[in-house]
Formats: C-alpha cells, sequence, structure tokens
DNA sequence: GCTGAAAGACCGGGCCG
DNA sequence: CGGCCCGGTCTTTCAGC
C-alpha cells in the first residue's frame, strides 16, 4: 500500500472502469503490474467492491433525511435490526453513541412516504422510545 | 427505465465489473443489447458513475462520526463550505433542516484526529456557534 | 434487439533485474 | 520478489439487418 496505490485507489475511484493500461499511463506501469495491484487490492480488502452510483433524483428519490433513533432497552435490538435489514428506503443504519442509539440515513420519494416509515415501519418496532428525524435541504459533498 | 434496466442496476451496484454477457445471462438478452441500456443509463445520468468502494477500516480509518454544526448568519456559509471542501475527511455534508444547520460524516484515523478537525478545522470557522458530535460504535448497512 | 467480425483488454507462463 | 514481455482467450464495439 504505497503511493501507487493510493493512486490507483483514487483514479478508480473516479471512475470504476477505467482499463489497466489506462491507469498505466497515469501510474507508468505496464498493464500486468497494474492488474497485479488491483487485484491484490481486492485480495486485502482495501477495495470492498466495485460498483456503480446512482442519481436518486433521477429515480425519483427525491427526499433524503436522517433520523435518530433511541431503543428503550437493549433486548429490543434484535427487533428492530430486523426491520431495518427489510427496509430497502434506508440506506445506513449506524449504532451511535450519544443521547439517541442509532442513526438512520433514508431516501425516499416524497414526504408522504417518510411519513409512513416513521409511523408504520419504525415507530412500530416495540421498544423504539422516541425519534428525530433531520430533513436534508441540499448535499454539498457525499463520498464513500 | 424499466424492469430490465432496474435489475442491470442491482446487478452493477452488487458488482461494478460485471460483464454484460454475464448480465444478459440474468436478463436474458444479448450482449449489445445490454452494453447499449448501460450507456442510455450512463447518458441519463442515472448511473452517475462507476466507482469501487474502499474499506476504511482498511486504510487505517477506525473512527467514523456525525457531526451536526449551527451557524450564526447566513453571511458565514461561504466560509464553513469552502472549509468543507478543502478536507478530506468530511466525507458528506448536508445542509438540514432543524436545530442544527449541517450535518456531517467524517471518517478519520483516532479520537485525536477527531478532536484536531473539531477544533482546528470547523470551530475556527467564523460563525460556527454550535457542534454536536456522534460517535460510530458500529455500522449495520451502508448504502448509497 | 440480434448477429458477426475486428479491436482491444485480460490472464497465464516464462524471463529479467 | 516485483515488474515486464508475449502468447491465447474472452469482452467490447460497431455495422448491417
Amino acid at each position: 500500500m504505497d503511493q501507487i496505490d493510493e493512486k490507483i485507489l483514487e483514479l478508480l475511484g473516479a471512475n470504476g472502469r477505467m482499463t489497466s493500461s489506462e491507469i498505466g499511463k497515469h501510474v507508468h506501469l505496464s498493464v500486468p503490474a497494474v492488474s497485479e495491484r488491483i487485484r491484490k487490492l481486492e485480495e486485502a480488502q482495501i477495495i470492498d467492491k466495485f460498483t456503480v452510483r446512482v442519481n436518486r433524483e433521477q429515480i425519483g428519490l427525491h427526499l433524503l433525511a436522517f433520523i435518530m433513533v433511541q431503543l428503550e432497552k437493549p433486548e429490543h435490538v434484535a427487533g428492530f435490526r430486523e426491520m431495518i435489514a427489510q427496509t430497502p428506503s434506508v440506506r445506513e443504519c449506524h449504532h451511535i453513541a450519544g443521547s439517541y442509539d442509532y442513526l438512520l440515513k433514508v431516501a425516499l420519494k416524497n414526504t408522504s412516504e417518510l411519513e409512513l416509515l416513521i409511523s408504520e415501519q419504525i415507530k412500530r418496532v416495540e421498544g423504539v422510545a422516541k425519534t428525530n428525524t433531520m430533513i436534508v435541504l441540499s448535499t454539498m459533498k457525499e463520498e464513500m
């Protein structure tokens, strides 16, 4: 994991389909050398996976929000996690330290869907004591 | 944008390097037909870009946190945005509705770096009235 | 959206510093 | 051991239908 690997990660981050020969021109290495480095980055799980970034706006998901959730007791965690796993509109779920226990990032069509998500999905889970929703007005930066 | 396109997006989301012939087997289409659909998804900006997902843990970024920031007045926004744009440890920055104005997602090596980020970078910006940091203990789900 | 041919990319073995 | 060169194979691309 030297500067060349970092450069390769940067190039692939910008364009995951960039060919090894194209990358080679940037880092002054031959095609097999670049392929080998990419293979090792995958093997070391530094590259988790190749993927596509989908523009949420273009597929009708105009509403992004963060929801903080407080659970009453540890025994309610399993049911909550089950609901999260089965709800595709929940894009991220982090267990956090602080006055709330979980922070969710959700992507939805509109506020009606948000209302349904909160009242029919999240608050229906046993043990959900409190939620606090922050609606995203605009996003300046969004990387992984 | 029909069911086949949705299926292609799903397959590429799981593996951005999946070949057109492989995708074709899943959606029962020929290679050129798949390529054409992918090209059109890119053209319509439904596919924002092909990229790689880097495992933060593997590159030493063991600490993930969300920081809520309150700005005093609108005239301080420009300086704040400038700082965000120039700080790579800030992975996301959303303008939000609620008692705070911005929500940041940051990835760092350790708590020392977090301390520096908050005290030397964020609080140094003129107009930053208040911040509230939520440390991520674990992540159950993280998609785009 | 399918077919077929050409260009280019990838993968293996062998070699060199 | 890491990188380069050179085969064969697979993939992509483009034309024509």
